[in-house]
DNA sequence: ATAGGAATTGACAACGCTGTCAACAAGAAA
DNA sequence: TTTCTTGTTGACAGCGTTGTCAATTCCTAT
């Protein structure tokens, strides 16, 4: 193995020399501790930047028993949604900005197996904590497996009631806000695609669509169709179809995500069903394809960059041993009406 | 800083005393060094195993001088496409079971500040090896900054001609294949929506496009519009409208990627102009919005997620000191065919 | 048997940093 | 002034690995 790595990286100890102060006072200087005076920290600052000197990840990390590596730990499933992209960059917007690198975990997940490969991701790779989405987050077992071996975590997810260090929109109350929305339009007959159901938000917004119903007086037996989606394009694509042989076409379709939604409209396009005159269609976070289909998604904005920016946030403060006083916070979501929704025909 | 880690990982040491041998030939075991005979392999193996041994990171990268770590760096602008994701999977695939973790590290792509950023999380991070896509790939002063440092490094683009270390597709002949469809369907009247001008396979889409028109007869001056994109599917949208404003419809679009394909249908569309009898419309990548569309796309499917892995285990194998023979590599596309394509009217 | 070479193993010193603790300096209180 | 307190600094011992090199064992060919 040749090194071909002409100028090798400046050390503490280059610094300290440059400087004319001990290791541990440079050491000082770079982790921002207390108790060093200011004509110390001027005369290492410098010989820092003219020896352009940059830590060593590795000795710091053994030294002080942590990686600084954050790791996003997400289904491989949902690696290409939008959603994926948005908490990456989220994330990685705070954590750069706070010195800590971020590790992109996708594993397969499988109730039963997830536990487990998240395991040796930690032994193996042991990061100083993680964010981790929906369903890994919503997995008691991954829970456990976190708690035992101690590592700091925030879920992007609601979570279960009594769930700590989650943060998520309020996803029951988007989805009875969506569901009085068409119903206020004068729509009864509805179908909900829904998501996975390992998915806590996903069951959290057919919950809010079948309070709203009841709330309106609508029997859900006969005015309510559930079909069981995946979150992906294609499930919905599916769904649609299934929904058609079923002959009894509702009004309105709410889908517990836009890609289902958008695979709803593509199929009901096939067969020259008219969106929104012959039926309304509508989706769920907001994400880019909401705006690329046509007739564009009415839907609900959720402010995913910014919850998991928030999440990165929190992380990072329990990482600095500040044990936050809030650790489960909801974002407020937006109705975002477009021209996949209208009253009803006939009325 | 309470570390509230009941049971503390296995150290090396722990190993060695538990098979009865020195911490020296553990290393050996793990690092898969020859010259250890099959009795003390089988025991330091049991002993790494009843103990759920996972080398420490941080210690392995401090005496090795190398971090197991491996970045792949992006433009934050492409973040959300498609490329990127397949990229990052492509990429994990390879460099998790060669033992190397995945760092991602987006950077605001801006020609005069690029190589400033990227030695940044050079000197910071030390990354073993990078993983580049465009238009970061494509370039000049990035790739002086890498050799500067001696840090290896593989590009998924092209290159120039005389590029090493590139994987791509052949897309100057991938986009005269494309034309050379539409051609064949009777089309002569183009327009072309090309991508960011810094990304070396936008142009040589554009070139192969050009070429297939001349060999065809074709003069471009009167036989081609050519309108600037930015590779985003609201650039797309632009881009058509200003091509609708120029008031001299062709019968085929050819964007250089899907994001601006779906962008121009997608105005087409408002603009009651059918695709594809009235005007053809094909894009570049086989990206999932091409399937997403109405009606689907026509497209070049590049092997994205293969490309990327293939990066990867070229990296990997330039960081074991095996120089690989071939240094560029060029995958092959598929014309793929769906319903926004056809004869033009008239024919 | 016996020298010569190869295969196998271990002792020990790095690697670059942080934590601990002791030493010292500078004020504050007496 | 003296003593105590607080603030500032540095010496030194790890942190858990790998690299070097020497020691030992095991063959093979005389």
């Amino acid at each position: 193995m040749n090194r071909n790595n002409i100028n090798k990286p400046a050390t503490i100890t280059d610094v300290a020399r440059h400087a004319g102060v001990s290791i541990k006072t440079v050491s000082r200087v770079v982790n921002k501790e207390p108790n060093v005076s200011q004509a110390t920290l001027d005369k290492v600052q410098t010989a820092i930047e003219s020896l352009n000197y940059r830590p060593n990840m590795s000795a710091r990390g053994l030294a002080a028993q942590r990686s600084f590596l954050i790791t996003i730990l997400y289904d491989t499933y949902l690696a290409h949604s939008s959603y994926t992209s948005n908490v990456q960059l989220g994330v990685l917007k705070h954590c750069n900005q706070a010195g800590y690198e971020v590790l992109i975990h996708p594993i397969e997940y499988d109730k039963a197996t997830v536990s487990k490969r998240l395991e040796q991701h930690l032994k193996r790779t042991r990061p100083d904590g993680l964010i981790i989405t929906p369903p890994v987050a919503d997995a008691q077992n991954v829970h456990q497996v976190l708690n035992e071996l101690g590592t700091p975590y925030v879920c992007l997810s609601p979570g279960g009631p009594q769930a700590d260090n989650f943060v998520s929109i309020d996803d029951e109350k988007a989805a009875q806000d969506l569901c009085e929305y068409l119903l206020a339009l004068g729509h009864s007959q509805f179908a909900v695609i829904v998501g996975h159901p390992d998915h806590i938000a996903m069951s959290a917004r057919e919950k809010g669509i079948k309070k709203a119903m009841r709330a309106a007086g609508l029997p859900l037996g006969k005015h309510l169709q559930k079909i069981q989606g995946k979150n992906t394009f294609h499930s919905g694509v599916e769904a649609t179809e299934k929904l058609l042989t079923q002959g009894n076409l509702p009004t309105a379709i709410i889908a517990c995500n836009d890609e289902m939604a958008a695979g709803a409209i593509h199929v009901l396009h096939q067969h020259n069903i008219d969106v929104p005159s012959d039926v309304s269609v509508c989706g769920f976070d907001d994400a880019p394809i909401a705006e690329h289909t046509w007739p564009q998604l009415t839907t609900i904005r959720q402010p995913v960059h910014q919850m998991a920016f928030h999440a990165a946030e929190l992380l990072v403060e329990k990482l600095a041993g500040n044990a936050s006083p809030k650790s489960r916070i909801e974002f407020s979501s937006e109705l975002i009406i477009r021209a996949s929704s209208c009253a009803p025909k006939g009325l």
